[in-house]
DNA sequence: GAAGTAAGCTACAGTCGTGTATCTAATTGC
DNA sequence: GCAATTAGATACACGACTGTAGCTTACTTC
């Protein structure tokens, strides 16, 4: 991978990332529930000592791992395509959620256990950063600019497209496919803003 | 609670379904990837040994007590009231989702590690007796009757309001109000069947 | 009532994760 | 080069859960 000469510790920087990298691969493989010290500390090859001298459980380590996370990829309407970037904006969802911070939040979001500490930090981290689902900012764009009225803009219709996506990875465990992402713009978000496309096939 | 006369010492049927109880509860507070014999034991007030006398490990009990969990109630469309039907479907589906099986299965489906063992027992017991999604079945019953075009009941749209509705309870963690279902209805599943709503208000 | 069944208890050795304390040696900065 | 850091390796006592074994005693059945 990166250069590392003849050097055999990590510091710093470099051993840092090794962890936050241990951590989301160890969540995504036995969950926020059975996040261990240990686990982690070998997954990283490290000393648990280490670990300790910078974080005093599992979630600490998670938590400091997303908040260092890559930033969400956030959807650039483009000049008059208002199908193709709804497609677009699912297709950065997907893109995502198939990070390994992306599945990590997943794998926290849905622990009954992890409520209040972790979902706190990721709500001020991940959700605030971003100004909220990825097809609500395209869908603003286009009802600013008369595309269709803004009052067919509820919460309900802006959720569509992540709601569809996410039950599809919970039920597949799959993620969907482009085709699967028209057929949701064209199906489901475009009917809900008025838009009946002109001819699905 | 059920009537225990003096006696001390539960058997068969009635400390199977203490039991049954109990993994349910317990995979709540502490999610699948923690459930242990020990906790379940302790929570219903039994040996261990009386657990492995049945069951060889924690999933085992867990797969075993949704399994003798009350079935799904089906939506049984009425006269003629497509959006009154779905609003109800959608409420069994709140209510089925509020009941012990069904907040246990929310945890498994969504547990990382969870997958292939349980999901399998999952997925014949739970969703196979239904004959699929609680909308869809509502759907199909009026497209069949003429109300909206039956090749707009595609996949995606059968799926409209249950994925609104899991959304809702990722993100909130609380249960959607009557109020929120019948937005889902009037904005999103109506308008991708071809029917918008007269006027909401 | 006597006999069979099964629940409930206790105990055990084994494994795994926890925090903490020590010691060592590699890396960095001056 | 030398001193200050700090990663990495043990080691430890503690607690939780495991699976099994052996025993007692409550319930059921005939």
């Amino acid at each position: 991978m990166s250069e590392r000469d003849g050097r055999t510790r990590r510091r710093g920087e470099e051993l840092i990332s090794a962890i936050h990298a241990a951590v989301l691969q160890e969540v995504l493989e036995v969950g926020v529930g059975r996040l261990t010290m240990d686990g982690i500390a070998k997954r990283a090859a490290t000393a648990r000592t280490t670990l300790y001298r910078r974080w005093s459980d599992p979630i600490e380590v998670l938590v400091d791992a997303l908040y260092h996370a890559h930033p969400v990829e956030e959807p650039t309407p483009g000049a008059d395509d208002l199908r193709g970037d709804l497609i677009r904006a699912l297709q950065l969802m997907v893109k995502w959620t198939l990070s390994p911070a992306g599945l990590a939040v997943a794998a926290i979001l849905t622990d009954p256990k992890g409520s209040a500490k972790v979902s706190d930090a990721l709500f001020e981290k991940v959700f605030a950063n971003r100004g909220g689902t990825f097809t609500s900012t395209v869908l603003r764009h286009y009802a600013e600019r008369g595309h269709f009225p803004a009052e067919l803009l509820t919460p309900v219709v802006a959720d569509i497209g992540e709601a569809l996506i996410t039950k599809r990875l919970l039920d597949t465990g799959k993620p969907p496919t482009d085709t699967d992402l028209a057929a949701i713009v064209d199906q489901a978000i475009l009917p809900a803003i008025g838009l009946m496309p002109a001819k699905p096939e």
